[in-house]
DNA sequence: GGAAAATTTCCGTGATTTCGGAAATTTGCG
DNA sequence: CGCAAATTTCCGAAATCACGGAAATTTTCC
């Protein structure tokens, strides 16, 4: 007995945050989608694969189910695996960054100057910078994990992107995305730039 | 026998495609993280409270592990529980899209057009636009699904945002995020006006 | 090469999930 | 109220997961 087992002897060195209560929500949530969209136990037993019974303790928090069947009950109700065990939080009113108050990494690279524009909680997910280069300002970076890119767009100059061993010029308005799992470079051409820099999964 | 069972009998009414695999992917993604870390199974045995043999099995594909022991391993192994079970595509290059060619909606709102910089098979995760508004230009959009949110930077002009009962007004330079899983509104307020906005989980 | 150490896989046992059908509960309607 | 239909929960039986220890494999070092 016990679904939501063990956690307690080995911890790891990070902070013990309550969030190994995620797995008791998932419960609710599969319950709530289901109801949300008017089915019955049965209905979703059919349209999943995954017996009645099964969804009802599952359901009811009395047995964790295997990745397959669960996989399969995602399927049926329409719902995000990935969200399923997401915590919640999110702020909720408008949160403003006021341009006088924007926090900005000067000495990075040679001639620009970083300004970060998205909150460090987002910080690996969705990172978004406003990138300021003077006349042939220089950034390169080292490689970040494998998975992540770089959506890049020019609010005005010219610029050079090297991403591994592919290189592009863009101009005003251009957009260029790419994996940065590998060494990559941003520099000014002829004049000072200002690009805007979204980076994914770094 | 059979870990990524069922799904044969009764589908759903959308495309069947070949998503069913992801659950394949599992087994080398885990087995991969580990080694990254340099891991012995015993030590992730250890870690996460999950047994060698269990591990191993779950990494060789010939168990399909319970939401919770494979939550356990995720925290030891430091994954996110979330991105496990994603596709993988991600093109190799840079990819470049000329100012000329972007794609343009120009009937949204009312004096205003929205220019596509994201690439389609991102929708719904990280979509990224360029909007510029007239004099008065105004966009609204219909609530997006639960935990969306627009991260919104001003470029040129000053412009008002509303998102449920709440607005701010922002001139250039300024960042607004805020979570539209409510009807909001992006208008310029005194002449014309450009916006960068990035919206992640749409 | 060869032995020792470490790592991984194999195997028997016990606990848990999963299924199909029966009982219990809830819902709908005269 | 009371009965019928629908929905949900309960109950074995079979399948699978999960564990610890032994065997097999790989790695390390002399």
């Amino acid at each position: 007995m016990g679904l939501v087992q063990g956690l307690s002897s080995a911890m790891t060195d990070e902070a013990s945050t309550p969030e190994t209560e995620v797995l008791s929500l998932l419960p609710t949530r599969l319950r709530a989608a289901r109801r949300d969209k008017g089915l019955s136990l049965d209905a979703v037993a059919k349209l999943s694969g995954v017996s009645r019974s099964m969804v009802s303790q599952i359901e009811r928090g009395e047995s964790s189910p295997t990745i397959a069947t669960l996989w399969n009950l995602t399927r049926a109700l329409q719902v995000d695996f990935a969200g399923l065990l997401e915590g919640v939080d999110e702020p909720a009113g408008i949160e403003v960054l006021r341009n006088a108050n924007v926090p900005l990494i000067a000495n990075a690279g040679q001639g620009c100057s970083i300004r970060i524009l998205s909150p460090p909680e987002e910080v690996g997910r969705h990172e978004v910078y406003d990138i300021r280069f003077q006349d042939s300002g220089i950034l390169d970076s080292a490689p970040h994990k494998r998975g992540a890119r770089e959506h890049l767009t020019v609010i005005s100059g010219n610029v050079r992107i090297k991403a591994g061993d592919k290189v592009e010029m863009l101009g005003p308005g251009d957009t260029a995305r790419y994996p940065v799992d590998q060494p990559h470079t941003i520099s000014a051409e002829a004049g000072p730039a200002q690009v805007f820099l979204v980076v994914q999964d770094a």
